[in-house]
DNA sequence: GCTCGGTTGATTGCATGCAATTCTCTTTGC
DNA sequence: GCAAAGAGAATTGCATGCAATCAACCGAGC
């Protein structure tokens, strides 16, 4: 799938990343880096380029790229835009009339939803195919809207860790993950129905409140790992909580 | 000013693209821009890989870079994200407490702007004061909403040709020009007079509105120059009108 | 004992060589 | 005359060598 060395050490170096392997704050030597990868120096420095693109990491002028400290409150801000481009993405979603094939995307998504939460039970497949479909939910909403640059600005935010929709959900258990569930897939209902109805500012005001919920709960589950200085096991990155 | 090769070639060649010295479509070979820029290929290489995460070019393995196409309605939509952007920002700001320094930068800018429309006649360099008055205002406004993803998404979207503030409007001549900046002018008297009185939802209706009186002055402007498959000479980018 | 300066080591930044892929032009077959 | 296949040229992708810059450590001077 992948043709060259540039995708891949992009795509490791990602996922290395997000998993939290490297100390925030902390240099990324390309050397050490390369030969641990397998490659050449060249590949990972056009990777650690996109990277700081991306917004994960920093650089400077020969001092080489290190790991950007990221702040729960940077986190929260983050949904907070996201919840704003949701909201406009549904605003043009109905005013631009919503399209059959996203309308069939957003239900089954739904219906999926319904089957999880009617099902009760939740294994860790479970939690990932509803983090699946939320992800495409979300995205169907954005394709409805029919604006690029909305998409990419989208895109943007999530490309820090936790924000993006198919960001795992952060619960204290499949228990709490189950009712936090429910209230998700009531809150997908109602945004449906809006934007099938055509009401649009309904729909915006649904899908803002949908992020905020979202960055709430995310708050309140980093905030309890206060204490330490950097937030361990988080899926997605290292946190500074400072 | 600029320490490494890769800085100066990353800003030339983001100017020449701006500038539309390449067809859009155009394929970029790295060999001859390397040449015609007198450094060797790496610097280059990276620098078409910043300005393929800015937008400004897409490429595909083995087959380079080559300048990304951009049709009126993309700019048009990139305008819609700037306004529900900064429309978050003043929300945001009034929420927070608008802070003394950048409330002092906003008045500055209304009185630098009242001074301009006072002075009546225009010259080009003018229009280069408003434009720079005109980014200050609004990276105003959004620092004060300190929300870093924010500022960064809208910085995202500001990297699309004529879409930051900073850009020069598109109006027909200094005449246009003047009046226009009138309208402008008062539109950011209303913005900071809610600013500062506290009027979150008012400030926020306002700058989507001014965002998208920009979006349909744009359009307007562009639309005078349909007929050709390329419009030449905007300030910005050669645009596919198709 | 502390600070400032020099020197050495390491790392980044850039140039270039080589292999792999793609594109193009030519030639052959129908 | 046109289409398809093959060979050659050109370009991208990667590896590596070398120079410039930076950081750290050590020593000297105050």
């Amino acid at each position: 799938m992948q043709s060259t060395e540039l995708e891949r050490v992009t795509l490791l170096l990602r996922q290395m990343i997000m998993a939290g392997e490297f100390v925030p704050g902390a240099r990324i030597a390309e050397i050490p880096l390369a030969s641990r990868l397998g490659v050449s120096r060249t590949p990972v420095r056009l990777a650690l380029g996109i990277l700081e693109q991306e917004g994960l990491l920093t650089s400077a002028p020969h001092k080489g790229f290190w790991v950007r400290e990221i702040t729960i409150d940077e986190i929260a801000d983050a949904f907070d835009v996201r919840g704003a481009l949701e909201a406009l993405a549904c605003r043009r979603a109905v005013e631009r009339g919503l399209d059959v094939a996203n309308r069939i995307v957003l239900e089954e998504c739904l219906a999926l939803g319904e089957a999880l939460v009617a099902k009760g039970a939740l294994t860790e497949a479970d939690t990932r195919s509803w983090s699946e479909m939320n992800a495409r939910f979300h995205e169907a909403i954005v394709a409805a809207s029919r604006n690029i640059p909305l998409a990419n600005a989208l895109a943007f935010v999530g490309r820090l860790p936790l924000v993006s929709p198919g960001a795992i959900a952060f619960t204290q258990g499949l228990e709490a993950a189950f009712q936090n569930m429910q209230k998700v897939q009531a809150e997908h209902r109602d945004i449906v129905d809006a934007l099938v109805n055509g009401q649009a500012s309904r729909a915006a005001a649904l899908v803002q409140e949908h992020a905020y919920k979202s960055r709430e709960k995310l708050r309140r589950g980093l905030e309890r790992l206060r204490g330490e200085q950097i937030v361990a096991n988080v899926p997605g990155l290292k946190l500074v909580v400072g």
